[in-house]
DNA sequence: CTATCATTTCAGTAGCGAATGAAAGGCTAA
DNA sequence: TTAGCCTTTCATTCGCTACTGAAATGATAG
């Protein structure tokens, strides 16, 4: 623990500057990881600590985490936790060890895959299902007289444009998500070409 | 003002329950709207603001918006500025009125299209630099010597896949953006066929 | 069973972005 | 110029989410 603060092998077999100019860029890339969280709906804890263990490629335990970070053992804990139900970390057992540890996943496609149909069960869905409800409620509130009210339309209008935005966008995420893994990759590189 | 308090001549005319159920379904919409601007990274407020200006298809003033979503003054005005900004909605002069009044834009493509250019430049481009800027800090201090560390290696890995993976997001959303209004549209009906 | 070590929970707190509302600023018409 | 109307600004307040740290819980070894 005294020898090996991080990175195992690395920090004791480096023979010049290496092991702390790689901690380094690790740290910008965690830093800058963390930004970006709330892209990807996330907050930033929790994308710093999934920057760490996919960027270092070494499974830790909290207390590595705790102290990298500098964040609290319940911090840790419940930012673990939550990466873990989301499904692009990973829990460890080790023969012997009491402790837990937790790697990343290595395919970025597929925690791509694995966020972008949690965001869309959790936002896209309910919204497109609240528009056509708003479309059902509309035609029934109106049945026949007043149908013709400008309003009416042009409410009518809004509402049918969006549902079928919404449905598109729905069907895209539908098939980034069904084709999970690396697989993704090549689609979107052929795709790209045929634009 | 005490006559019209809103949708103009609906409220006038109507001559059974529509309006009121028309604003229902309205606000209903409006309200779901602004749960989900998160996920396009705009506040609720903003979001609510847009939604009724998209969905009434009527131009509002400020005390209009005000009025329906029980909202300050500071607030409207700000949020209807940025949302200006934005390029989501348009400012309208009225001849003879001083008052100002505010449109949402109605192509639904279009708007898609401001806001993924706008987060894109705001929170992905810094991120794909940051990662080029890490690779390219990790070349430098490891040159030569100690470059085969399994530890260098393996984050040289995962910042080389981080980075394909960026660049290729970035591609499809340049390719959105540069499609903007709804031609779009066309494009991915066709995509989705070719899937 | 007990001691030890690790994890989880949760009440309390801190920090931050969003909202308010009143005061200041601009325009337009007369 | 002045009066009236509308918009913008900004110091203050509010409310929510994230974080802490200590106590409770759980697990393993002896």
């Amino acid at each position: 623990m005294t020898a090996t603060t991080d990175d195992g092998a690395a920090v004791v077999r480096g023979v010049n500057g290496v092991p702390s100019n790689l901690r380094k860029v690790q740290d910008d890339f965690i830093r800058k990881w963390g930004e970006m969280g709330q892209v990807w709906g996330i907050n930033r804890t929790m994308a710093e600590i999934h920057a760490l263990l996919y960027v270092t490629a070494t499974p830790q335990c909290t207390d590595d985490v705790m102290e990298r970070l500098h964040i609290s053992r319940g911090n840790a804990s419940m930012s673990l936790r939550a990466l873990c139900d989301w499904g692009i970390i990973r829990r460890q057992h080790r023969r012997g060890e009491r402790r837990e540890y937790f790697e990343s996943l290595s395919d970025v496609w597929e925690m791509f895959s694995i966020i972008a149909a949690e965001r869309k069960r959790r936002e896209m869905d309910p919204v497109l299902e609240t528009i056509k409800q708003c479309r059902r409620d509309l035609d029934e509130a109106v049945l026949g007289k007043a149908a013709n009210e400008p309003a009416v339309i042009a409410t009518r209008e809004r509402l049918d444009s969006m549902e079928e935005f919404m449905g598109l966008t729905n069907k895209i995420f539908q098939t980034f998500i069904g084709n999970a893994k690396s697989g993704l990759n090549k689609i979107v590189k052929v795709l790209l070409k045929s634009l």
